[in-house]
DNA sequence: TCAAAAGTGTTCTTTGTACACCCATGT
DNA sequence: ACATGGGTGTACAAAGAACACTTTTGA
């Protein structure tokens, strides 16, 4: 590259993007805001910010995400880039999508709500600025088939679930009903998850057993390259 | 964004780089080129270019893709993008990778070696540039993935292949061995080959039948959600 | 004649799927 | 007493895994 051809090649921009999918044990979501400044003022879209020419892109997501999931150590992914020419009116911005799950609770729905953000149902999106609507789709399905193959059901729920609100979090993200008894029958069999003493009567006038991931586990069987179930 | 703030944004330059893996009946191998300048002159690496600010990326690829298959209509998708801080000396440089799959022949190795360009063995890959090696193994893990799951497998293989080639293929793409009866029964359970007329005696005194890719039929099922096998 | 790859079936195990009733309890 | 979700087992079907010998023919 000739120094003289630096500029048509140096002029472009990054962002970060993040679709924060949350599931509050009945329902799953995802984090959208409403825009502040143009371009498209009053539009709803993902979390994004810009990446300076010098900071470093993991950094940068990682911040949105505390922000957003006001939790560390979560699980976090990138997606790909979305690069087309005019998805931007500033200029050519590349977007770097990610995506990333959080367990949804009354104290993170009111930090988002005071932030002026919203946990839209998953399956109820509205039409969003730039092509956040592509993003959202290209990530329900890597949502899906990762559920398929690693726990990642697991870190949308709280700590303590009960096998229903697993079985729903399941039914909606890979978008099809399952059988009860099957269900139960996989997830015990994957050893991956430890009965409680306590129980849950939110749902049910007969109380549920909680039960929680078996993280220890988890670890062993994933550096053998153990993949899941469904 | 403030307008004297855009140029610490809008201060990066794109790239695209393509993981081309061919087949050649034999072995599973990957495109590299040797670097003619600087930075990084002499090393090997993965074919990239730069996109300028108002470029394409998909026509870049596209472009990239046809001057090394030679062939248009082929398998790409995208890896990700690449995008730490200091993996190019010029400046920042986001890299977006993808991954194509062709039929690896004389004629493409012949113009291949004209352009100073090597197929290598996949598990033949030296230290590359920049960020290459991160690049190829994560096309590696995808191109495993993939391979379970669709048959990009048969767009590797020549138009008729015998069923060594295809199992030699399957088992160097995923690392493992399989077993010759298991694996011919799977295969032909998912009504995908068909059987030509045509023998090939290249390999083995006893000459073997060659099949095709019902590509009519995948084309069917695919619409389906259809989902593979291995 | 022998080396090298082609081709071929059966058995057993594991996993998936379909399906229906009783239980505990808050109202 | 009844509505609501919690919890349980069995039988059949499909898919996966293990396993060994015969065939063809060029060298």
């Amino acid at each position: 590259m000739l120094p003289e051809e630096k500029e048509i090649y140096f002029s472009v921009a990054i962002s970060v993007s993040l679709v924060l999918f949350g599931f509050d044990g009945e329902k799953l979501r995802i984090l959208l805001r409403k825009k502040k400044g143009e371009p498209f003022k009053g539009a709803m879209l993902l979390p994004a910010t810009y990446v300076k020419y010098d900071e470093s892109v993991d950094s940068k997501i990682d911040k949105l995400v505390f922000i957003h999931a006001q939790k560390e150590h979560i699980f976090v992914e990138q997606l790909k880039a979305f690069a087309k020419v005019f998805r931007n009116p500033l200029g050519r911005v590349i977007n770097i999508a990610y995506y990333a799950t959080v367990k949804l609770d009354d104290t993170l729905v009111k930090h988002s709500k005071n932030r002026g953000e919203e946990w839209v149902e998953y399956s109820k999106i509205p039409d969003l600025a730039f092509d956040h609507n592509e993003i959202i789709d290209y990530a329900k399905e890597r949502l899906k088939r990762r559920v398929k193959r690693r726990p990642i059901g697991f870190y949308l729920l709280p700590e303590h679930f009960t096998i229903s609100q697993l079985q729903k979090l399941y039914e909606t993200a890979l978008n099809r009903e399952m059988d009860k008894r099957n269900f139960r029958k996989k997830i015990f069999n994957s050893q991956l998850i430890i009965e409680t003493d306590l129980t849950d009567n939110s749902a049910s006038k007969k109380s549920a057993k909680l039960y929680k991931f078996d993280e220890e586990k988890y670890e062993k069987l994933s550096l053998k390259g153990y993949d899941f179930l469904f």
